[in-house]
DNA sequence: CATAAATACATGTACATACACTTAATAATT
DNA sequence: AATTATTAAGTGTATGTACATGTATTTATG
């Protein structure tokens, strides 16, 4: 669907603007697609989020604020997205006994296995919903870190 | 700032994989700078977004559901962001004489005053944040619509 | 060494999303 | 025409964002 047809508008100062509310359309639409796979698992877009960083560290611990220096969203919340995976009993929420400020997390085993079979079906999601050759795809991340060159 | 640098992470399955995480990131980091901008005017994001579809349509009303499937973000709930439109009284709300189960918004006077003040604000950022020059703006749009082209 | 500054996390609040459900009004069907 | 189905908006709830504030702990400084 094209963009002016999904927000019913054809109003656009110039391209780069366009392109703007492109990208906010579109992210919009890969947050959604993936939302609805994961609710299968019980799980939402931030939480998988959480698990894959531990995942990543695993099994080594790491603490709150490595996780949200991490996450996509810069500005999550991430102890109130710990809570909701400590009452499933996906991860471990202990005191460091070096830094006692700080608050370490790991996986379950039942993490690690409900991640793992949510990982393969959000990967075939993935394949599946963005057929973009790699050509196409390198080319838009170049664009992307264009997009974002004025960042501080 | 890379991707790989802004979530600390370099392991992508492929480029569309990247690309899917990029536009999560690009998304996340454009809200972030016009949130800064719009909340200068005691404005949200979305309410921005629900005002400048009010103003495409001006003088004329436009009905919550018309506004709905014009916001950029589907799953918006527009009859809370109008409550708080109105409370501000950039918003005026009345039930359709024509049909009584709609509810048809107008710009008010005040709304119309900060709208087009917030407007060009808004879009100074835009010029000053995104650096695409035209041709690469209308490749980065025709690589969007090809990642959604799965769309149904 | 005692105090001030900084850090890490938790928590509170307003607003938003995602989605289910309710209610009122209109349209469709028998 | 009466009943049923559909539609539009509003409302409830769990979760998340954005940001401010609180609290305990560690680091820095006089």
């Amino acid at each position: 669907m094209k963009l002016e047809q999904a927000i019913q508008s054809t109003k656009f100062k110039n391209q780069t603007h366009k392109a703007g509310l492109n990208i906010l359309y579109t992210a919009w639409w890969l947050k959604t697609i993936m939302s609805k796979e994961l609710k299968e698992f019980g799980l939402t877009h931030e939480q998988y989020n959480v698990l894959r960083i531990l995942k990543g560290k695993f099994p080594d611990q790491i603490c709150v604020r490595d996780v949200a220096c991490r996450m996509i969203e810069k500005s999550s919340n991430v102890p109130r997205i710990v809570d909701r995976l400590e009452i499933k009993k996906l991860v471990k929420r202990t005191t460091s006994n070096i830094d006692k400020r700080e608050t370490v997390i790991t996986l379950t085993q039942s993490g690690l296995v409900l991640l793992e079979a949510t990982t393969k079906k959000v990967d075939e999601l993935f394949e599946r919903s963005m057929l973009l050759n790699e050509h196409d795809a390198t080319q838009l991340n170049s664009l992307l870190e264009k997009v974002r060159s004025t960042e501080r």
